[in-house]
RNA sequence: GGGCCGUUGGCGCAGGGGUAGCGCGCUUCCUUGACACGGAAGAGGGCACAAGUUCAAAUCUUGUACGGCCCACCA
């Protein structure tokens, strides 16, 4: 970092005719090699700003979303740099899980075949998706390690092209640090953790009821689901009442006819039905409490059952339960210890045996009619034999209703009970759900409000965190089971391996004290088939960025990181899972600060995505618009706020940049003429004295040569402009700084260079002059400062005009309170250039509308000030009257509290 | 059903007790030696609606409407 109060820098060098074109290849390349971003290593814990920066999905394409959040991100990480901290900002790419085997099926037409053996030499039948089916049978099938090596090689491409993207947009990130979820420190750091919980009992497997999706075959945890508006049928079926046993005791039975109605929307579950359910006040079914009814079709005899969660004003008020058709389902099963009859496999359709119960030959009959259908044709099929039977009442009402899917499915889940890994998340303990909730109080949110949405989840959460999955291409759980005598697993003795075997894969790894050869065989070995869900992972984010499993000394000064940049829509997923990972193993914050970007909205308003079919590829728009347009367009928005895309924003933001360099090298050219040829050696002396010795050193801006009120003026509302910036900044409102910087930048542009025009260039003496161009060059270097984490490309190419190679703006210090204080009595009201830039507009004002050039000398003119203003009226008369080329200039009281044009007298024109 | 944001000139947004502000767009003008990828000067709204608090309300309170989102429900 150097001195700002003097100006290092060597002769200018500004081009002919500025251009944006080509700089960010040129300075992204000139950052690579010179290391601008580097973190350094050994930094205290005091002196470092951590981030962790969101792993995108590489197997999606980039979108106009990444780039509007991550420049929000990276405006914080220049800003902080800047402030003098060590910046730890790692890039993460979240290759892991389903996206990146949907896309490897379709993009190399292969699927996984766990069964299949491993082939070396396999070449997948075309690559780029050109063979693309939409019939998986056409897929290749292929071995696991074959599968998941496809897996990496596209990651790894795709990878390539995101940071190729980010790079353009001039991301600050640290291109030497990089992570991939499924690479070999995250695996083996997401298995430590878990196996930490194991060891703590965090972590636990369960054979329960599961949310399963029938498309991918996996279990899928509650935050992954979403709610989808379909069509359905409420379908009317009767259930015969079985005799009671003490026949006289139910007086009002709500039948007339020896039936009970139920209504449903999944008649096809009519065989896994185990009881029925209506609410404990409800005086239409009290009396059949205790009874028993006959499910149709099936014969099988099921209880009558009271549960509060049924709901009187619903269908007809009383329920049948199946195992398994909804969560309330399993609800009910639960805690009226129903039994189960399970009828839906892993693929969706009906099981080929009847479950328990379903015994009468008739019953057999009837289910093998549906044995082996999808549960779509089940339900078809069932109702046709209902209303054959007569049990179906009328025809089934359609409706529409919700119905719960896997977000990334296209299918409603189903629920079937499998054995699975769960993890304590508070779902089911009271005291750690009351912990979590407290992590979130203590968490800072930018902005706050999003707190809420982390409170309503974890209010909510109904059950432990399901993170098993049975997929191929994720982090395999690193257990093996023993096998016993007869070759079945024992699941209740996990065998795990020591944690310096970090990472392992069950399936070709073999757990110590056995032989390669025990695997499935009695008395040997079986490694568990499934992986973790991408979550399990990605939740740990700061514990793999921070290298927690293998570097405690970068651990120590990067953790808990500072910032966590997010969007709103992860937050029960992302964030609150990384909360519930490090108060698991590091009992705290896995960072202090959650800053929550908004959405982008197409110009219809609706949410971009790629669904939508609207998404706009950034990469276009970077070279069309320019980096520093597009991420000026980013900073506009403030976060948690839905943002629009506005190619209007782009263009605003490119001439910007452009006004930039162009001012900045009619600024440069003053101090050019300051010293032609020439900088004093000794920074003390004035930058303007001639008899200073020629040399490649460095010249420095004295602010004590700043000596007329007007440039002091602009130098003190800068140094108001530097104050609000920064306190802006600190509070992540970056918004606000770049709204403040500029705006002070145009008035800088537009009135002060204006008025300062002729001075600069001598008019008024050398003394006067060289207080105009030690001002202009004081102003340019703080103002570029102060746009160099918006406009990063830009600001660098200025500042490497009148700087040495080498010499990144970025490196430079953030612009402090001390640099423009001039000294007490040097100090001149704001107000001074104000008044000169309303004066000079009245002057402006008579040309234009005697619609002559700006050119155009004005002989007289009197201009009305209000009274308060007048002395800085006075203070910049001079200039005024030579920028706005008028001869003789009155400054009268305004009659009103507004600067006005009283009267103007034209020159001829020529 | 519970909750969180939002509603300000044609569009995108800021402001947040004293009587509206920025950018784009629009109109008119200006090819001035930093910039035509420019510059200057203008026109245009009374802040969704209603009631209340106050000397004073876009600004505070309450309610309503509309838009967006989160959570819950899912027979």
């Amino acid at each position: 970092m150097s001195q700002h109060r003097h100006l290092s820098h060597l002769q200018p060098t500004v081009p002919e005719r500025p251009s944006l074109d080509g700089l960010e290849n040129k300075w992204d390349q000139a950052w690579s090699e010179q290391g601008t971003y580097a973190f350094a290593a050994g930094t205290p814990r005091g002196q470092v700003f951590s981030i962790d920066t969101p792993p995108p999905t590489v197997s999606g394409s980039l979108h106009v979303g990444h780039v509007f959040s991550y420049t929000h991100t990276d405006i914080v990480a220049r800003f902080w740099r800047m402030r003098g901290k060590a910046v730890f900002y790692p890039m993460g790419w979240d290759d892991n899980g389903l996206p990146t085997e949907r896309r490897v099926q379709n993009y190399y037409g292969v699927r996984c075949d766990p069964a299949r053996p491993y082939d070396p030499d396999f070449t997948p039948p075309f690559e780029g998706g050109a063979g693309k089916s939409k019939n998986a049978a056409d897929q290749v099938p292929i071995s696991r390690r074959n599968f998941v090596e496809l897996c990496q090689k596209l990651s790894s491409e795709d990878e390539k092209q995101f940071e190729a993207s980010w790079r353009h947009l001039g991301l600050s990130v640290d291109w030497s640090n990089t992570y991939q979820t499924i690479d070999r420190h995250a695996r083996a750091t997401s298995q430590l953790a878990f196996l930490r919980n194991l060891a703590r009992g965090e972590a636990y497997q369960q054979l329960a009821p599961t949310l399963w999706d029938v498309t991918f075959r996996t279990a899928v945890a509650q935050a992954e689901l979403k709610d989808v508006v379909r069509k359905g049928a409420y379908h009317k079926i009767g259930f015969k009442l079985l005799e009671a046993a003490d026949a006289d005791r139910s007086p009002a039975l709500p039948t007339s006819d020896g039936r009970v109605y139920i209504e449903t929307t999944r008649p096809e579950l009519l065989p896994a039905c185990v009881a029925l359910v209506a609410h404990p006040d409800d005086d239409r079914y009290k009396a059949l409490f205790g009874r028993q009814v006959e499910v149709p079709l099936f014969g099988t005899a099921v209880p009558v059952v009271p549960h509060r969660l049924a709901e009187p004003d619903k269908g007809s008020g009383i329920a049948m339960i199946c195992t398994f058709g909804d969560v309330t389902d399993v609800i009910w099963w639960r805690e009226l210890h129903l039994p189960t009859r399970a009828i839906l496999g892993w693929d969706g359709r009906i099981l080929p045996e009847p479950p328990l119960g379903i015994d009468r030959p008739e019953a057999k009959a009837a289910y093998g009619e549906l044995a082996g259908l999808t549960v779509f044709s089940a339900q078809k099929r069932i109702v046709e034999m209902l209303r054959g039977s007569g049990d179906l009442v009328g025809e089934p009402q359609p409706v529409e209703h919700p119905v719960k899917f896997f977000e990334k499915g296209d299918k409603p889940l189903e629920i079937i009970p499998t054995r699975q890994w769960y993890l304590s998340n508070g779902g089911t303990n009271a005291e750690l759900r009351q912990e979590l909730l407290e992590r979130g109080d203590e968490l800072k949110w930018y902005p706050d409000f999003m707190r809420v949405r982390y409170q309503n989840w974890v209010e909510g959460l109904t059950s432990d965190w399901l993170i098993s999955r049975q997929r191929f291409f994720g982090v395999p759980f690193p257990v093996w089971y023993p096998v016993d005598q007869f070759g079945h697993p024992v699941y209740d003795r996990p065998i795990v391996p020591s944690e310096d075997r970090l990472p392992v894969d069950p399936a070709t790894d073999t757990p110590d004290g056995y032989q390669l050869d025990q695997r499935g065989k009695p008395g040997g070995f079986i490694g568990d088939p499934d992986v973790m869900d991408t979550w399990a992972t990605s939740s740990l984010t700061p514990q793999i960025a921070c290298h927690w499993r293998d570097n405690p000394a970068l651990f120590a000064s990067t953790f808990p990181m500072d910032l966590r940049p997010q969007a709103q829509d992860i937050i029960r997923t992302w964030l609150f899972a990384t909360v519930v990972r490090a108060d698991l193993e590091q009992h705290s914050l896995p960072f202090y600060n959650a800053a929550i970007s908004g959405f982008i909205l197409d110009p219809d308003r609706k949410k971009m995505s790629k669904s939508q079919g609207n998404v706009v590829t950034p990469m276009g728009l970077l070279e069309e618009y320019g980096s520093d347009a597009v991420r000026y367009w980013a900073a506009s928005a403030r976060l948690g706020t839905d943002a629009a895309f506005e190619p209007s924003q782009m263009k605003v933001g490119r001439r910007l940049a452009i006004k930039l360099l162009n001012a900045s090298k009619f600024a440069l050219s003053f101090l050019e003429q300051a010293a032609p040829g020439r900088t004093p050696a000794d920074r003390n002396e004035s930058a303007l004295d001639p008899a200073a010795p020629v040399s490649r050193g460095e010249m420095a801006l004295d602010p004590a040569v700043v000596t007329e009120p007007l440039d002091r003026s602009m130098l003190t509302a800068l140094r108001e402009v530097v104050q609000t910036a920064t306190d802006a900044l600190v509070s992540y409102d970056h918004t606000r700084a770049l709204e403040v910087t500029e705006t002070f930048f145009w008035t800088f542009c537009d009135d002060y260079i204006e008025l300062v025009k002729s001075r600069a260039h001598g008019a008024g003496g050398a003394a006067a002059a060289a207080s105009a161009q030690t001002a202009l060059g004081l102003a340019l270097s703080v103002l570029l400062r102060l746009f160099a984490p918006f406009q990063p490309f830009a600001t660098e190419e200025v500042w490497s005009w009148w700087h040495q190679a080498g010499e990144s703006i970025h490196r430079q210090a953030w612009p402090g309170p001390d640099e423009l204080s001039l000294g007490l009595t040097a100090q001149a009201s704001p107000a001074i250039l104000t008044v000169a830039g309303g004066v000079l507009g009245a002057l402006r004002k008579a040309k234009s509308e005697a619609k002559v050039s700006m050119r155009t000398e004005i002989t007289s003119a009197t201009v009305g000030v209000p009274a308060e203003l007048s002395a800085a009226a006075v203070a910049a008369k001079g200039d005024i009257m030579a920028a706005g080329r008028t001869a003789e200039l009155t400054l009268a009281a305004s009659a009103t509290d507004a600067i006005e044009l009283v009267s103007a007298v034209l020159a001829e024109q020529s």
